[in-house]
DNA sequence: GGTACTATCCTAGAGGTACTAGGCAAATAC
DNA sequence: GTATTTGCCTAGTACCTCTAGGATAGTACC
């Protein structure tokens, strides 16, 4: 039997390269392990279980997007750093809906992908800076935001808009234009 | 064997419920005969395969929140329908976690819960009435709408507002009343 | 009431997935 | 060159989906 040489970061790897192909709900550790010409039960020896998988997959998600974003919004601020981000976010999500499902799981505190998640967390405050919120309005407009890039995403992956025919690009400006407003000219507590 | 009376409507019922109680995730059709004390193969001249269940969950999901829905909004229009319509929203995704999950599956237009879902649709589209838009303007507000109350819901639901420790109704407060004022000045094309 | 029919539930079994226990051989350490 | 570790294996359990075909409960009709 030769090696085929394993780790658990290749097995992560491609398993999200097989998410974004067949979507994340299919990525099951048989169809890994075809992937790579071995039984199933030879992959235990890298990852405990699915579970532990997926959790993998999510962790390399929030690392790779928490890249992207840091890049593109560097040297921005207000509605520029929104933009930069918003569009990093949507462009990662349509070229990965895999990885992408992968980070929408429950994370619990102590899981493998809470850091990364937590660093992508602290770039979406970033983008309030330069809007000067109070701290509880602070909150407030992060969870705003988070919902509506995250809701308009998911909608358009579900294949939401696909039943009218105006572009999802015209939409998907004219939202960032409103939360810039709303952020612009937050209303009071 | 004595016949247990199950009928597609009752395993669909049951089947929501279980739902809401161990995740749509885990609805199975074992699972599902378990709960009527009969065999797997029992169900299937009930329902044709798992999906098609799944399908079910999901139109009677939609048909549920609609009447609900329509129910709330009746006699109400502008900010007041707006706050109608999302309280419906955010209060039956709380309690039916597991049925407000049936209806994020992609469902083919030619599905059985096609038609409740559109019926869903017409009436979020029925609260934009009094904020006269433009067509294009009302498509994309529709989107935006849509996006913000499914994505701060699913985000709530999923734990990600936990780490916070500002209460999530009032972000919720916030949340609608900058839809409001966005609707109210809906920034020209 | 008896006969025919249909619907409901059953047993049996194939095939897929998750996972464990224990074995053997390839790579590595010394 | 031997000892140890590591990687992949076989074998097997358990659960899930779904099909084929059989037995019986309920219904329709005479």
């Amino acid at each position: 039997m030769p090696r085929v040489g394993m780790t658990a970061d290749r097995l992560t790897q491609a398993a999200a390269e097989l998410a974004d192909e067949i979507g994340f709900g299919n990525v099951t550790v048989s169809a890994l392990a075809r992937h790579f010409g071995v039984k199933d039960a030879s992959l235990y020896s890298h990852i405990k279980n699915a579970h532990d998988l997926r959790i993998r997959v999510a962790a390399l998600a929030f690392t790779e997007l928490a890249d992207i974003v840091a890049a593109a919004m560097a040297g921005r601020a207000g509605k520029d750093a929104l933009l930069a981000f918003a569009n990093c976010y949507r462009d990662y999500a349509t070229r990965h809906p895999g990885r992408y499902a992968a980070m929408q799981q429950d994370l619990a505190a102590d899981s493998l992908a809470a850091a990364p998640a937590r660093r992508h967390a602290d770039l979406t405050r970033a983008i309030l800076h330069a809007y000067r919120l109070s701290p509880d309005a602070e909150i407030d407009a992060i969870r705003l935001l988070g919902a509506t890039m995250h809701g308009y995403i998911t909608l358009e992956l579900t294949g939401s808009f696909r039943h009218t025919s105006r572009s999802s690009d015209l939409s998907w400006t004219m939202a960032l234009t409103a939360l810039d407003l709303t952020l612009s000219n937050w209303p009071a507590d």
